[in-house]
DNA sequence: GCACATGATTCCGG
DNA sequence: CCGGAATCATGTGC
């Protein structure tokens, strides 16, 4: 496995050695709208990118939430690969075509494909809010809260973002379950059992008293709030529910994960279903009330974006994952031939870029497998981008030649407004219509070899603090923005990828068979210091279990390293000024690798 | 639109 | 800091 087409794969050296140009600018190339060049010439010749590879430069941009330049790269893959059905796309498409206000497409984008759960809280959103923007502007004023309510009834999640869970009042039922059985108990519970009810239910430690607090005062004077139906009597629902990590299994409960956090409060969940098992750590933030637009709750994930800032997602599959650590291995994962850019593409890539800043401050290195690092600037005063790619020996699947990506983070750039147009989907015809905006494409689109391809599996982990960050069209990428203090960005996020599947699909081009990759995105900071974020993360190899942690944020950051990069001069964002050397990115990877050895 | 249900918040006392 | 009471804001159902 360790063979991939060598052709395709360039090893950060030679990237360094050769591109001058940055990887993004690349891989997100200015949509043919651009008057100056043939459209048609952005697809001649198709970028070499595998399907991972692709999916991974799309979650990379949707972690740095910048819409127009996810835009464009989506402009930029061939027909075949937007309907290859691969998840991170159709959510890039679908946050591209609500950021275009082009709900018909992002409904049948949510609808035809079932996603995974990681990005159902996200997806969720889109769906309501793309329906509230509707439905206002149908009515021209702006709805209240029964209004939005009776949207949601109208428009019920489709199951493809759903889990199914029903939510009433924006708990669930399970979590009120355990909950009500705790309290038919004890109704005064001490500390340490609030604490561990607030990790089985997955609510915070605050709402967990809350919850005892109401009930027990509408216990007290049923005069006014008579919550006859529940309290009174029997619940149906008995014992043991809340102690225990039972049953529960399909969706939010769990083994208390015991010994999980410091600070009284970061409920785990583990959720599991036989195939997967996902860890989810919760931090107890709360979010400003004012965020945009992130008042629903639909499910528990929803819930939690509203209270959480920090988690984290791990998800296993049965026989592979291998997702971890160093690989020395080569998997590229991530390559780039510049010789297959068309040079179409690349006087478009030379293009304008300015505008886009980067404000992440500073980012933090934490320990990274092999890497595969792509530094990327722009020819016009956008600074550096560098993704980073950690690779991972292929143990277990020396055979299966099934890509696993681990984790990656990236942090971003601050979303700049724009409309550009999408590639156009496969849609029914009736809802390609585009309503609004931009509608760029036509030229695009090539070939036709479509493929289904192989439900990748993959999961999310995105954290953070929730501030509102709007996007376009209001869209707030919900989950993965967080801004600091300062109002930047400074996001890191684990992404795991993993596919248990034979030989990808369609794909002439051989991948490293367990590649774990990481992506780490320089940004500049004001002191002309450059640092890199990243999590790290891993599975254990032999299956489903689950090996570490992760990142993000503030405290948790149980493996991260912090490094810091100098970077060119500390100019600002005026292109070349940001180049990152040869040497520099060599020192990168050195402190990579360095990070590695204490895996 | 209204009434009820329920989570959250505020104020107060211990 | 916790619990109680009052109250607010919003979800929910009719």
């Amino acid at each position: 496995m360790a063979s991939s087409s060598s052709a395709e794969l360039i090893s950060a050296e030679e990237i360094k050695r050769e591109s001058p140009r940055t990887m993004l600018d690349e891989l997100a190339p200015l949509p043919p709208s651009v008057e100056e060049s043939a459209p048609s010439s952005c697809v001649a010749s198709p970028l070499a990118f595998s399907p991972e590879q692709v999916a991974c430069v799309c979650e990379a941009l949707l972690q740095g939430g910048d819409v127009e330049r996810l835009a464009r790269f989506l402009w930029s893959l061939p027909q075949s690969e937007l309907l290859r059905g691969n998840e991170s796309i159709l959510k890039a498409q679908a946050i591209v075509a609500f950021h275009q206000a082009r709900y018909q497409e992002l409904y049948c984008i949510l609808e035809s494909h079932s996603f995974s759960p990681a990005n159902h809280s996200s997806l969720q959103d889109m769906w309501y809010k793309a329906r509230y923007s509707e439905a206002e502007k149908a009515r021209g004023r702006p709805l209240g809260a029964v209004d939005k309510y009776r949207l949601r009834r109208k428009y019920p999640l489709p199951r493809t973002i759903w889990d199914g869970e029903e939510t009433v009042y924006c708990f669930k039922e399970k979590s009120r379950n355990a909950l009500k059985d705790m309290y038919k108990r004890n109704r005064y519970p001490s500390p340490a059992e609030k604490r561990n009810l607030a990790k089985i239910t997955g609510l915070s430690l605050t709402q967990v008293s809350n919850w005892f607090k109401n009930r027990r005062q509408r216990d007290r004077n049923p005069s006014e709030a008579q919550s006859k139906s529940e309290s009174d009597g029997n619940h149906s629902t008995e014992d043991e529910s809340s102690k225990a990590q039972e049953d529960l299994s399909p969706r939010p409960l769990s083994s208390g994960s015991t010994g999980s956090t410091t600070h009284g409060s970061s409920p785990a969940v583990v959720y599991s279903d036989g195939t997967t098992t996902v860890i989810q750590q919760i931090g107890d933030v709360k979010m400003s009330p004012l965020s945009a637009g992130m008042g629903f709750n639909g499910d528990m994930a929803s819930v939690n974006s509203h209270y959480l800032n920090g988690g984290a997602y791990v998800q296993s599959h049965g026989n592979n994952s291998v997702l971890n650590g160093l690989g020395a291995t080569g998997g590229h994962f991530l390559t780039f031939d510049h010789q297959r850019v068309s040079h179409a593409q690349e006087r478009l890539l030379g293009g304008s870029y300015a505008s886009y800043s980067m404000e992440a401050p500073e980012t933090t290195v934490g320990k990274l497998g092999g890497m595969q690092t792509l530094v990327s600037h722009s020819e016009d005063g956008a600074p550096p981008s560098v993704v980073t790619f950690a690779t991972t020996p292929s143990s277990s699947s020396a055979t299966s030649g099934s890509p696993h990506l681990s984790s990656y983070s990236m942090v971003n750039l601050s979303g700049v407004e724009n409309n550009l147009g999408l590639p156009p989907l496969l849609l029914p015809p009736s809802s390609t219509a585009p309503s609004h905006g931009s509608t760029p494409l036509d030229g695009v689109v090539s070939d036709s070899s479509q493929h289904s391809g192989q439900p990748l599996l993959y999961t999310l982990n995105q954290v953070v603090k929730q501030e509102p960050l709007d996007i376009g069209v209001g869209y707030t990428y919900p989950s993965g923005m967080p801004l600091d203090q300062t109002g930047n960005l400074g996001y890191t996020a684990s992404l795991f990828l993993s596919s248990n599947l034979g030989p990808s699909p369609d794909n002439s081009s051989p991948l490293a068979p367990a590649v774990t990759a990481a992506v780490t995105s320089v940004l500049s900071s004001t002191e002309g210091h450059t640092t890199l974020t990243h999590a790290t993360r891993g599975l254990q190899e032999g299956g489903s279990t689950l090996s570490s942690d992760y990142t993000t944020q503030d405290t948790q950051l149980p493996l991260s390293n912090n490094l810091e990069v100098p970077v060119g001069h500390g100019e600002g964002p005026v292109c070349g000024d940001m180049d990152m050397e040869g040497k520099e990115l060599a020192k990168l990877q050195t402190v990579q690798m360095d990070a590695d050895s204490d895996l």
